[in-house]
RNA sequence: GGCGGCAUAGCCAAGUGGUAAGGCAGCGGUCUGCAAAACCGUUAUUCUCCGGUUCAAAUCCGGAUGCCGCCUCCA
């Protein structure tokens, strides 16, 4: 079946036709990098990375672009308060940045392009537009002529007559037109430029996307993605310069991603509610968030809220166990997975929904159910379930891998989280397996009230014992922290 | 002021014309020394409200209310 694919330019979802059969060419917008990712980084590069390990999977050759801008105003902001040359700043946040990546299994694109490294095409393109009269000269800068672009607001839907109402555009008397945008900026001194036919600069913030996405995917290319933030200005304008200087069509399918709130706000310095991807991941497990997201629509806002994670670490932890039980119920049994028609069927309905504008919200509902036919019938204890159980949890660990989620092996999943969880409440594996070994004791002289008196100790802890034939083992009760008080 | 989005159970969240997925939490049961985990059952006769179209509406149309985003750097 076909992928439909949600366009925000036409408002409509369509059938996704790739400029080349057989590939599709992907670009999104990276990262300025002056600072570390937070989690609306994260919610948009796990969207993307979804979308491009679907295209993928469903057999295209996906040629995936996603940049770095490190030249910018944050940017020498930023080196200017910590004293550290710009190049060192961007370098510092790139390794950031790859590193949060590869924490949260986001694959490595097909090109990573800086900015920097294509000033050359910028200042062709720019002189493109020069020549083509859809720029003018002010000063060293150089400016964009929105009202030489007919089509100019059609992207974000809003004509420039709409726009003009607004009463917070920058009124700036050297532009022809308050709307029109830099595509070069004059650099002023000390800072960093380049030099060019039209004076010693550094270029604007829209025309690196045009000049690398372009670069990579020609023109046009499939998809362009981003969050729903950027459809005004940057990609308006990056569409704008685009088929201005080319002339034919710049992108097919325009892709955009909701926004992270936190507690129902908006996340912003401003306000101080920033959550950085590297300080989510010291209180949980990587792929909470990534299930945490791709829980709502990739379109929808979506709020970070305590509970909500609370939430979503259970019921990652029940697939994690789920997948455990399997492995238990088919130790030492010679069998191998037999197919049957229940788990096809869950197995395709979770494809129906990723191919209708990749839906994980309701292909996850698959996955779920899967986990629960799995634990159904390892609870039957009947040996000739075991092909059955093999292959319903081979195919829930193709569907959620195919998504991203239960990439980790089952024991070092455990095993994080309660390395995780000790370090957090200050506790060591020791003195824990000794309180249930004296437990264990306990049990065996039938003192239950000592047994319960330690199992209790334990639970204030997070730490949730479980009893079976073979001993007892211990896991992490979620919710528990030291931190609860300020919750 | 302009443009756009959202409103579904205690909470989160799919579903855009055919009679309400899934997760979390709760309750009852099975299992267990008791628990936990897991499973089974149960929890919205109803989808913010009011009208309309239709054999049929959470889904389409009109109106009201509430919340949010963008219009300025921003994933």
């Amino acid at each position: 079946m076909s992928i439909k694919i949600y366009n925000t330019f036409t408002g409509n979802k369509e059938e996704f036709k790739p400029v080349e059969e057989g590939r599709a060419k992907l670009y999104v917008c990276g990262v300025t990098v002056y600072d570390h990712c937070h989690i609306g980084h994260a919610r948009s590069a796990i969207v993307f990375d979804v979308i491009y390990r679907y295209l993928k999977a469903k057999g295209l050759d996906v040629v995936f672009v996603k940049n770095f801008t490190d030249i910018d105003d944050k940017i020498l902001k930023k080196a200017n308060t910590e004293g550290v040359p710009w190049k060192e700043v961007g370098e510092k946040y790139i390794r950031s940045f790859k590193e949060d990546m590869g924490a949260l299994n986001i694959l490595t694109p097909t090109y990573e392009p800086r900015a920097t490294e294509h000033i050359d095409d910028m200042i062709r393109l720019v002189e493109t537009l020069l020549d083509k009269g859809h720029a003018y000269r002010v000063d060293d800068d150089v400016y964009f002529s929105v009202e030489s672009f007919v089509g100019y607001g059609r992207l974000s839907n809003r004509s420039l007559d709409e726009m003009m109402a607004g009463a917070r555009v920058d009124v700036d008397d050297r532009k022809r037109n308050p709307l029109d945008f830099a595509l070069w900026k004059g650099s002023k001194e000390g800072e960093p430029y380049w030099e060019t036919s039209f004076g010693k600069g550094r270029p604007g913030w829209h025309i690196e996307c045009s000049v690398m996405s372009t670069k990579y995917l020609g023109s046009p290319f499939d998809i362009h993605g981003g969050g729903k933030d950027l459809v005004f200005p940057h990609h308006e304008n990056e569409r704008a310069q685009s088929e201005a200087a080319t002339g034919v069509r710049f992108v097919n399918y325009w892709v955009h991603n909701g926004f992270v709130n936190i507690e129902k706000e908006k996340m912003s310095k401003s306000l101080g509610n920033f959550l950085l991807i590297k300080d989510f991941m010291k209180e949980y497990h990587p792929e909470v968030l990534r299930l945490f997201f791709l829980s709502t629509h990739y379109r929808n806002p979506v709020d970070y809220t305590d509970k909500s994670i609370e939430d979503t670490n259970n019921a990652l932890q029940r697939l994690y166990y789920t997948l455990e039980r399997a492995r238990e119920a088919g130790k030492g049994k010679e069998a191998s997975a037999a197919p049957f028609r229940a788990a096809r069927e869950l197995e395709e309905k979770f494809y129906e929904a990723m191919d209708d504008d990749f839906n994980t919200a309701l292909a996850l509902s698959s996955v779920f159910e899967l986990s629960k036919m799995v634990n159904r019938m390892v609870d039957e204890h009947d040996e000739s379930r075991v092909p059955r159980i093999l292959y319903a949890r081979d195919v829930l660990v193709t569907l959620a891998q195919g998504i991203g989620l239960l990439l980790d092996d089952v024991d070092a999943f455990s095993e994080k989280e309660r390395t995780r969880h000790l370090s957090r409440m200050g506790l060591d594996a020791a003195s824990i397996e000794g309180m249930i070994e004296e437990r264990v004791q306990a049990r065996k002289n039938k003192d239950y009230k000592k047994s319960d008196e330690i199992r209790d100790t334990l639970a204030q802890k997070g730490i949730l014992l479980q009893d079976s034939p073979k001993g007892t083992e211990w896991r992490i009760k979620s919710g528990v922290t030291t931190k609860g008080e300020d919750r």
